[in-house]
DNA sequence: ATGAATACCTGAGAGC
DNA sequence: TGCTCTCAGGTATTCA
């Protein structure tokens, strides 16, 4: 499931694979994944025939190749991978796009659950125009703290909830959401509005810490012929406190860990450590 | 402003 | 074995 330092590692690897490099053609296997290309399937390859790669973006969990002008826009989604293979490699099973590069490799895309997706930007280079409502994440230099606690503080909501709200920060999915919780010790249903200036402070210190030890191991597991990526980080099997860890004693207390249905997913936490607040939101 | 519901998807796994 | 059901999850959209 990749949440932005996954994404940052494909960008990086597209940074070093692709840039520089010019787009010979472009191939869409299965229409949905340019779903979100309005103009249609014929419209997106056209619109990238013969373009050069002159740099990869990052903002949250999505990542836009520049090129020149226009910019292709890029989504994962659940289950997206980005790979560099030569042309005569097989066809992946889910293979829904396909990038010819003028060095004889091809960028594919492979996107089981087509949740994510490509479109071709016509305005913003610098940021798409179809994203300019997402905020900047917490790895942006110009990611403003100050800013993100004043309008977490004004909110009526769960702060859970609140960290999935990629227009209040972004690039926090479910998984790390839940670990940024724990190691701050905060129930997921605590009221934004209670929140006091230092347990902001605190989750927003941990949402950075538990990213750049994923970014740090993720970047780890690098192959040449890989751009990577399918997600797997490596984080998820070691280092994961809460997510995925029913039952399982917490690390700090040894208080089996409890599961809750939460906003049509998983909310994971600890009672001893993360006491359930008495007026809690979602 | 906020949130609830729904749609978009595949495939693994459970239960019968 | 094969069917149906549930679950996993990010984002856009629509409605309350």
């Amino acid at each position: 499931m990749p949440e932005l330092p996954e994404v940052e590692v494909v960008r990086r690897g597209l940074d070093s694979h692709v840039v520089g490099r010019r787009i010979t053609r472009a191939t869409v296997h299965d229409v949905r994944s340019v779903r979100r290309h309005l103009a249609g399937p014929a419209d997106f390859t056209d619109s990238l025939t013969d373009r050069a790669v002159t740099g990869v973006a990052r903002r949250g969990k999505y990542l836009w190749m520049q090129l020149d002008d226009d910019a292709l826009l890029c989504h994962l989604g659940m289950s997206g991978q980005m790979l560099m293979v030569r042309p005569e490699a097989p066809a992946e099973k889910h293979l829904r796009i396909t990038l010819d590069l003028d060095d004889g490799m091809q960028l594919r895309f492979v996107d089981q659950r087509i949740f994510g997706g490509m479109l071709v930007s016509r305005e913003g280079v610098e940021l798409p125009a179809e994203i300019v409502h997402i905020a900047r994440d917490p790895l942006d230099p110009l990611f403003d703290a100050e800013d993100f606690r004043t309008r977490l503080r004004k909110r009526r909501t769960g702060v859970k909830r609140a960290l999935l709200d990629q227009g209040l920060i972004s690039g926090v999915g479910n998984i790390y959401a839940d670990e940024a919780l724990w190691r701050s010790r905060l129930h997921y249903a605590r009221d934004t509005h209670n929140l006091r200036a230092p347990e902001v402070a605190l989750l927003l210190a941990n949402v950075v810490g538990v990213m750049n030890e994923a970014l740090e191991k993720g970047g780890t597991s690098f192959d040449a012929l890989y751009v990577n990526v399918n997600g797997d980080s490596g984080y998820f099997d070691r280092s994961l406190n809460a997510y995925g860890q029913e039952g399982l004693p917490c690390d700090r207390c040894s208080t089996p860990i409890r599961r809750d249905a939460f906003m049509n997913r998983s909310a994971f936490w600890c009672p001893t450590c993360q006491p359930r607040p008495r007026n809690g939101r979602w």
